[in-house]
DNA sequence: ATAGGGTTAG
């Protein structure tokens, strides 16, 4: 068909002289070529063109309804820049002209150019289809209230509105946020005041709109115009069934699906993608199954629904072979619609892992959208490389919300909570306003960095944006207070929130047993299941940490059993964790192996970190050193751990074991410092220092250990311990020690020189270890202080000698 | 020259 078309208009005689009889010829071709649907064809449209810029070369003045058809013609090639040129050309140009150009407008989402072109028409040359092509286009552009308004001027220009004016008014009204019934009812009556109601159209309409309203009777009046309905065609039953769809009443919907005696191919596509989204997989399966059986062919929205399925559920071998089908079989895809089989692709092999298959897909994409990016970006996120992903994103030309929440998220949840707040600060910077979802993601990363001016500058934006009142900021904002070190703003947060579920109450929970206030937690948590809020396996490990830091072992033990007996949680590793860190912390290390004996699966590195911080407490070597190999035959799930392993190999005197912990860091690019830099044991604090006599704070460390060593003695507080600095003199032994860094030091030196009573908060982005945490601990005993250090992404909370993470002195 | 339905990214 395209080329018998090309032949003939290729043989218009562009060179004859006869203007006239060119023009005719140019009309009657354009008609045809406007036949030819859809117009992609790139040599068609440098015909066009051709035609064209022989008209301007011959002086020629063509009639409107040439011009017109150029208009047309050219908006379907999508080239709407030759198409204004023309419009621009016309002197007078007539209505079919503008609303020619409006509607392509509409198409390429330029809203605004076409409302120019419709308020530069002069009111006695506007007719009824101009105000019915803007108010589809605003409701294809899903701007609601402005299709509503220009209804509203339509009537009061005096144009009596007709079907197509109702049906596009009527599935604008759709776009307008929270429809109520009420609102559906008045357009109802304006329906039927201008005699349209009984129009398939409009009725259809009708249905997709009293099926959006939040309440439960919108489906009810939706299913009463559908059952009013005299004539019903194949959109009224996709309509009322994806309406069920949608409100997840999937039964409903396939109750009507069966009632169908003849189904095309959209009502089976939509039945399909309702099971998908509400993920009854095998019941789409089932569908796809005997859609295949009775012949209907499977198109581009039915492969969509159908990769989505295997995306979700991880039939990625399923997926591949589909997409080897779609290869094979279906070359002839629709380019506007085969696009999201592309990014479903994407997201298909981005899910497991194959992110060479997704390049290949997605580098092939021939107009790629911003899902087709996001979609990439996607995989590299999810493949953990936080860097490549990066790039990326950079590199992404259409960013939108979604991009920049993903990407601000990864940053947030991998601890690089720096550059997720300098991302969030970028896209401010940019004049993006950030969603709630992007806004309890930065401050989750501001919890994590203790950054907690920039934490209450977004609460304040969320409080002037109204997101503060949902469930996500709020309970964001109170762990980002609690780790702040802010309990008493946490709290305030929590009570002023109008609704609290389950992770509202862990969060305040959290916050508290952070701080060491575990009899305050066990109440909340008590207050929570009297709210008949059901606690979930995360409330148990909060729960489990508060009794710890409160040092309520046997109330510990007690929830713990609780958590199967009346809430039907089975424990998993984690929750053993932590009961026998609760039990190994108090001592209780016979009852911590019985525990470890009696687990229904084999101890993981979670159990074995428990029993190592229990034993470098409890100075039990060798039971120490057995879970310290354990460990080293799995990955250890704190980076801490690889701190406590070479302590407790060189508390051994297990050089070479702490040579292996050393390359294992290494290896594994463990950011913490490596090496031996402390060790607990026999009632004395060994500290190892290089004496690096070049290093300028060595000697200042020095004297504070030894001062700091002094003044407990003489508090008589351990009579037996007794700092022992040691310098490391072999060789062979100063690479596995470690030089301590000053900068921990630092904050005992600023810790002595403030008066008592005076609370210290350290903000700057340090870590401390061993050495630095016993001090500080020490002092606020010695002192009466409460401390608060921030420890990279957590807050240590010092108070009388106890510290919030549950390291005793 | 205008209208109503199904698809994709967290």
């Amino acid at each position: 068909m395209n080329k018998i078309a090309y032949d003939t208009i290729a043989g218009v005689p562009l060179h004859s002289v006869n203007v006239t009889v060119i023009a005719n010829r140019y009309a009657a071709h354009l008609r045809l070529l406007s036949r030819i649907t859809p117009l992609r064809n790139t040599r068609l449209l440098f015909l066009l063109r051709a035609l064209h810029a022989h008209i301007l070369a011959s002086g020629f003045k063509p009639r409107t309804h040439i011009l017109n058809r150029f208009i047309d013609l050219y908006s379907k090639s999508n080239d709407l820049h030759s198409a204004r040129s023309m419009f621009d050309q016309t002197s007078h140009p007539d209505i079919v002209g503008r609303t020619t150009l409006i509607n392509a407008y509409f198409k390429i989402g330029d809203h605004k150019s076409a409302r120019e072109i419709f308020n530069a028409t002069p009111l006695i040359v506007r007719d009824t289809v101009s105000y019915n092509s803007m108010i589809s286009g605003y409701s294809r552009a899903s701007l609601g209230i402005r299709a509503l308004e220009l209804y509203k001027q339509m009537v009061r220009d005096r144009f009596i509105p007709d079907d197509y004016t109702m049906t596009g008014l009527l599935s604008a009204a759709g776009a307008i946020a929270d429809v109520d019934s009420r609102g559906c009812r008045q357009l109802h009556s304006a329906a039927i005041k201008y005699g349209t109601e009984g129009v398939v159209s409009v009725s259809n309409a009708l249905i997709a709109l009293y099926a959006m309203c939040d309440s439960i009777d919108g489906i009810i009046f939706a299913h009463e115009v559908f059952d009013g309905m005299l004539v019903k065609d194949e959109l009224t039953w996709t309509t009322i069934i994806i309406s069920y769809v949608r409100r997840g009443d999937v039964n409903s919907a396939r109750f009507l699906f069966d009632g169908m005696t003849d189904r095309v191919d959209v009502v089976w596509n939509a039945m399909i993608s309702g099971y998908v989204r509400h993920g009854l997989f095998s019941e789409a399966l089932e569908l796809c199954r005997s859609m295949y059986s009775k012949g209907i062919t499977f198109d581009e929205f039915t492969y969509t629904s159908v990769l989505t399925l295997c995306a979700s559920s991880g039939l990625f071998m399923m997926g591949k072979a589909i997409h080897a089908h779609i290869i094979r079989a279906c070359s002839n895809f629709d380019p506007e619609t085969a696009l999201p089989v592309e990014n479903v692709l994407v997201t298909l092999y981005s899910k497991c892992e194959k992110l060479n298959s997704a390049w290949n897909v997605f580098v092939n994409i021939g107009s790629k959208d911003t899902v087709s990016w996001n979609a990439m970006l996607s995989g590299y996120i999810n493949a953990g490389l936080v860097d490549a992903g990066f790039a990326f994103f950079r590199d992404i030309p259409c960013k939108n919300m979604l991009s920049w929440t993903m990407m601000i998220s990864c940053f947030a949840q991998n601890g690089f909570g720096e550059d997720a707040l300098k991302l969030f600060t970028r896209m401010r910077i940019e004049g993006i306003k950030p969603c709630d979802f992007i806004l309890s993601s930065a401050v989750s990363a501001c919890a994590g960095l203790g950054a907690l001016e920039l934490g209450r500058q977004i609460h304040g934006l969320l409080l002037l944006s109204g997101y503060d009142s949902s469930n996500s900021t709020g309970n964001a904002l109170v762990t980002m207070y609690a780790k702040c070190g802010m309990v008493e703003e946490a709290h305030h947060v929590f009570y002023s929130m109008s609704c609290l579920d389950y992770i509202s109450w862990n969060a305040m929970i959290a916050a508290l047993a952070q701080h060491g206030r575990g009899f305050e937690a066990i109440g909340f948590f008590k207050e929570m299941l009297h709210n008949r809020i059901r606690p979930d396996r995360i409330t148990f490990l909060t729960i489990l940490s508060a009794c710890n830091h409160a040092g309520l072992v046997d109330q510990g033990l007690r929830y713990f059993d609780s958590m199967k007996d009346d809430y039907n949680i089975v424990a998993g590793e984690d929750h053993y964790a932590r009961l026998i860190d609760l039990l190994g912390r108090a001592g209780r290390i016979t009852e911590a192996k019985e525990v470890i004996a009696s687990m229904p699966f084999e101890p993981g590195p979670l159990i074995w970190e428990a029993v190592l911080s229990a034993c470098r407490i409890h100075e039990d070597l060798k039971l120490g050193i057995h879970a310290a190999d354990q460990l080293f035959e799995m990955t250890p799930q704190h980076d801490g751990t690889y701190v406590l392993l070479s302590n407790m190999y060189a508390a051994a005197g297990m050089w070479d074991g702490v040579a292996k912990v050393r390359k294992l860091m290494k290896d594994r690019q463990i950011k913490k410092e490596p090496g031996c830099s402390w060790i607990e044991y026999g009632n004395k604090v060994h500290v190892f220092l290089v004496s690096d006599t070049n290093h300028p704070d060595i000697w200042e460390v020095h004297r504070f250990l030894e001062m700091l060593g002094a003044k407990m003695r003489k508090m008589g507080y351990t009579p037996n311990t007794k700092f022992v600095l040691h310098d490391v003199e072999s060789e062979e032994h100063k690479e596995y020690a470690l030089s301590t860094h000053s900068e921990k030091l630092a904050v005992g030196f600023a810790l002595l020189k403030l008066p008592a009573g005076a609370t210290i908060r350290v903000m700057k982005n340090l870590r401390i270890c061993g050495d630095c945490h016993s001090a500080i601990t020490f002092i606020s005993l010695l002192m009466r202080r409460e401390i608060i250090v921030r420890d990279g992404k957590r807050f240590h909370h010092f108070e009388n000698g106890v510290c919030s993470c549950g390291n005793y002195w």
